[in-house]
RNA sequence: GCGGGUGUGGCGGAAUGGUAGACGCGACGGACUCAAAAUCCGUUUCUGGCGACAGAGUGUCGGUUCGAGUCCGACCACCCGCACCA
């Protein structure tokens, strides 16, 4: 909104700074490292998440990878071998909609792209080892992870099941959640219906308990990311309980069902089931309105939370179900569209009375609500529900045989009652659902395998892969381009030899991001993993994304690993040591004013604090901050602020604003004052070149290194715990101490500035450089130097200021010697007149003195 | 709906249970300049006071403690995820 800074002639010429230590740093390889690590280096992995191939960079790639680097450059200072790759996530359904909507093939678009986004991701002056780059659409990638399917389809980790997707009628294409708005087609506008695939499935459930279990042992992951993956993967004890039916229904003559709350049997009023379960079907058979409701949850859509928010439905079929422990006492089944298929049994057991979602079901079509847990304290005979479920811990009653236990013993006593009857037993339930990896799709990695009417799916022999995506496909047809191929699908059985047809799903892109980050330990390997590659580099020490990763892709990945350890590719388990979430990039939004947004170079801020047009001159309405987005056109481009400040500038400034896990607001003021900041230091070290062998005053350059020092500690400690914005507000300090230090010696001062150009380094990498070399030509490169060590003895300090409190309310501050004993303390405390007049002659109750800190009296 | 998080001056934020507001942005005052930009010096949580000081203050309400931004409980607002977006 502002034009570039007027600077005459800025004094430090970024543009031509920039690519010429990009240059150096290539020139020397400073960032490359070997597929197998020396036996004697200390490695360090460091991997920010690859993106997708969109198009330009966007300020949260910016914010990612400029996080990145600055833990790989403080890695490398700190004398570890580091490798730090990037590549692209490269297939996807923006390549396969862009070939739709203009005639561009997705392979030319995502190539292209790529192209444009390295030369992006180059001007960042990102200390990566290029030399390892792939993109999961190249046949070298995708190939060997065909490969690797295969192996785990031989141990038993893929498995072929039905499962509903939501499908447009129209353009007969299965679509993702997000491509259905309002339960209609983006694009057609059709009305979406579910529809039942068989698809191939990951058999990552195997894993779940090693999944939940080892989460204990990710030491340096956020405890907010583990406890979504645990609530995730949800484990829960409970019991299965089959229902008898008295009047079986097309051969069905009982419903199965999973309860965590057996001890609520007795508070049962009815039993629901899913849709898709055998038993609505069987009614939908019977009855057009039990055919219409089902037929109406079928247009409800596939996501959870599209499932969860719908209004709480139900239609009474009629049939009726035996109460397990009551006598000739039967329930009415429901079909209800909040029971979830693929959670438990499809079935559940309502009852109202301890299950909010019961409860509401129960009021809206007056079942009855029956309480039969009382909670501690309540009198039985006066008990009542009010508006809603109690759901608290309590003593049974009304329940029979499990009257007066508590809800634990109660489970427990109910669990061992349907074992001895023979109609239910306790079981440990999990929340995650194996993974399906089919996608009807042509912009993705061909699944492996060979439909045969007389062999069944054969998996494609090792020597006919990769299956290859066949180039010259239409996208003018509804439908998979694959599936349209004149010829690709069309080959001869590997087993018998009779004609067959190739599986024309693709993978789901998930399973691309699962194992790239093992496959940059040996990324031009004809074999998918090089063992002594992988063994040596794996884990990622530091892995670096957006919180939006914190389940699945991390999920998969970790399952992904466990089973390349499990076909004997890797001896790794987790791949992710240590894992950083960083907060989004956001931006304030702008509309005009008839209501259309407005890009952020069109307004201009004036100062009286409203907005205007730039061009036309109209009230500007400045809206939320909000998340970079296209739609409300309130992103900044990457590339043009580079452009005009820099790409030191850009980093700086990004990692000043906040805490890097938070979300950010990028704004035009800040970029400025980042960029005023990289003058600043220039012109620091130029106005010191002249004085750098001076003699100076003793104190003054005692004060100076003693600054350097502090400096040094402040600076390491907050890169070493990710707070990244202190860690520049440090060195902001320490460059305020080094302008004060007018006297200080040539000697302290160059001492000074040096350490400031490998401190800032890992942010500001190419100034960094520049003052380096200003300080004395020959010096080297800062990428090629150790990190400063501060000296312990120039970090202590010879007084301390104490606060001294009276009821704990500040009266005062006193200057005392570190090593002061306690009465001093207190004697000089309680002879400040402030403190005097605030005791006012009562007596000391209690005296508190912690060391270095505080003086509290309690009168 | 379910799961997870965040909340501190005008703004971004800092603060092992121990001086709330470091550092930066912005604003204001001053210097330099014919003038402006850039740069430099200073002020900047709010209220009262000439001042020394006093009172209030970390989303809201309550609790623990000599002492709470920090710990505990309830609530409010916003953000992320919910299995075919990546």
């Amino acid at each position: 909104m502002t034009d570039a800074p007027a600077t005459p002639t800025p004094r430090y010429d970024f543009r031509t700074a920039e690519p010429r230590w990009q240059q150096a740093w290539a020139d020397g390889a400073c960032f490359a490292v070997p597929d197998v690590p020396p036996a004697d280096a200390r490695k360090y992995y460091v991997l920010e998440m690859f993106p997708y191939p969109s198009g330009k960079i966007h300020m949260g790639h910016v914010r990612n990878y400029t996080l990145g680097d600055v833990v790989a450059r403080y890695k490398r200072a700190r004398g570890h071998l580091v490798m730090h790759p990037m590549g692209w996530d490269a297939f996807g359904l923006p390549a396969e909609n862009a070939a739709r909507e203009r005639r561009v093939h997705p392979r030319q678009w995502t190539y292209d792209n790529i192209a444009n986004m390295r030369a992006e991701l180059k001007r960042m002056g990102l200390s990566l080892d290029w030399s390892r780059e792939f993109a999961t659409c190249d046949a070298e990638y995708y190939g060997p992870q065909q490969k690797l399917f295969l192996d785990l389809l031989r141990a038993g980790l893929v498995e072929r099941k039905e499962s509903w997707v939501n499908w447009d009628p129209v353009d007969e294409t299965v679509l993702a959640n997000e491509q259905v708005e309002d339960g209609r087609g983006w694009r057609s506008g059709a009305l979406v219906e579910k529809k039942q695939l068989s698809q191939w499935f990951l058999s990552i459930t195997k894993y779940a308990p090693d999944l939940l279990a080892a989460l204990d042992t990710l030491d340096r992951w956020p405890e907010r990311v583990k406890l979504m993956q645990a609530n995730w993967i949800g484990r829960s004890e409970g019991a299965r309980v089959r229902f008898a039916l008295p009047q079986p229904v097309d051969g069905i003559d009982q419903v199965e069902v999973f309860t965590t709350r057996p001890d609520t049997l007795f508070g049962m009023s009815f039993l629901a089931v899913a849709a898709e379960h055998p038993l609505a079907a069987a009614a939908a058979a019977r009855d057009p309105a039990a055919a219409a409701f089902v037929a109406e949850c079928r247009s409800m859509g596939t996501s959870e939370a599209a499932i969860e928010q719908a209004e709480k439905r139900g239609f009474d079929t009629g049939f009726r179900v035996a109460h397990p422990f009551l006598e000739g006492v039967t329930f009415p089944v429901w079909i209800a569209n909040f029971v979830l298929m693929e959670y438990g049994t499809g079935a559940i057991f309502g009852c109202p009375g301890h299950d909010e979602r019961d409860f509401e079901f129960a009021r809206k079509y007056g079942l009855p609500i029956t309480p039969v847990v009382l909670p501690p304290g309540a009198d039985a005979a006066s008990f009542t529900l009010g508006d809603h479920a109690y759901t608290g811990d309590g003593t049974a009653i009304n329940s029979g045989f499990l009257d007066g236990l508590d809800v634990k013993a109660a489970k427990r006593a109910a669990i061992e009652a349907l074992e001895a009857k023979g109609i239910g037993q306790g079981v440990v339930n999990w929340r995650l659902r194996d993974w399906g990896v089919s996608r009807q799709r042509y912009w993705g990695c061909p699944i492996p395998i060979i439909h045969c009417d007389a062999c069944g799916t054969v998996p494609v022999p090792d020597d006919q892969l990769p299956v290859r995506l066949p180039e010259d496909v239409t996208f003018d047809k509804p439908g998979n381009p694959l599936d349209h191929h004149p010829t690709w699908k069309h080959v001869a059985c590997p087993a018998c030899g009779k004609a067959a047809r190739r599986e024309t799903d693709t993978f789901d892109t998930f399973v691309d991001s699962s194992w790239y980050y093992a496959r940059f330990c040996s990324p031009h390997a004809a074999a998918p993993l090089t063992a002594a590659a992988a063994d040596a580099w794996l884990p990622v020490d530091q892995y670096i994304g957006g919180i939006e990763h914190a389940i699945l892709h991390l999920l998969y990945s970790r399952f992904f690993m466990r089973a390349l350890k499990q076909t004997g590719h890797v001896k790794v388990e987790e791949p992710f040591a240590a894992l950083f979430t960083q907060g989004m990039v956001q931006h304030a939004s702008f509309r005009g004013e008839d209501g259309r947004w407005l890009a952020p170079d069109e307004v201009e801020l004036l100062a009286d604090g409203s907005s205007r047009h730039r061009d036309t001159g109209e009230a500007v309405a400045v809206g939320r901050v909000e998340k970079m987005s296209k739609s409300k056109r309130n992103t900044v481009d990457p590339g043009a602020i580079i452009d005009r400040y820099g790409a030191d500038t850009a980093r700086w400034f990004i990692l000043s604003d906040n805490p890097p896990d938070r979300d950010m607001e990028w704004t035009e003021a800040g970029a400025a004052g980042a960029y005023r900041f990289t003058q600043r230091l220039y012109r620091i070290a130029e106005n010191a070149l002249p004085r750098l062998d001076a003699a100076g005053e003793e104190k003054a350059s005692r004060d100076l290194s003693r600054a350097t020092h502090r400096a040094i500690a402040a600076v390491t400690e907050a890169l070493e715990s990710f707070s990244f914005n202190v860690a520049i507000a440090k060195l902001y300090e320490f460059t305020n101490a080094i302008e004060g230090a007018k006297s200080a010696s040539g000697a302290a001062l160059r001492d000074a500035i040096g350490i400031l150009a490998r401190l800032s380094a890992p942010a500001m990498p190419h100034l960094a450089e520049t003052l380096n070399a200003m300080l004395g030509p020959g010096a080297g490169l800062v990428a090629e130097m150790p990190w400063p060590e501060a000296d312990p003895a120039m970090l202590k300090a010879e007084s301390v200021t104490l606060a001294v409190q009276v009821l704990g309310k500040l009266r005062a501050t006193i200057d005392v010697a570190v090593d002061a004993d306690e009465e001093t303390v207190f004697r000089l405390a309680e002879a400040e007149e402030n403190v005097q007049r605030a005791i006012a002659g009562k007596p000391i109750r209690k005296r508190i003195h912690v060391p270095g800190r505080i003086v509290n009296f309690v009168v």
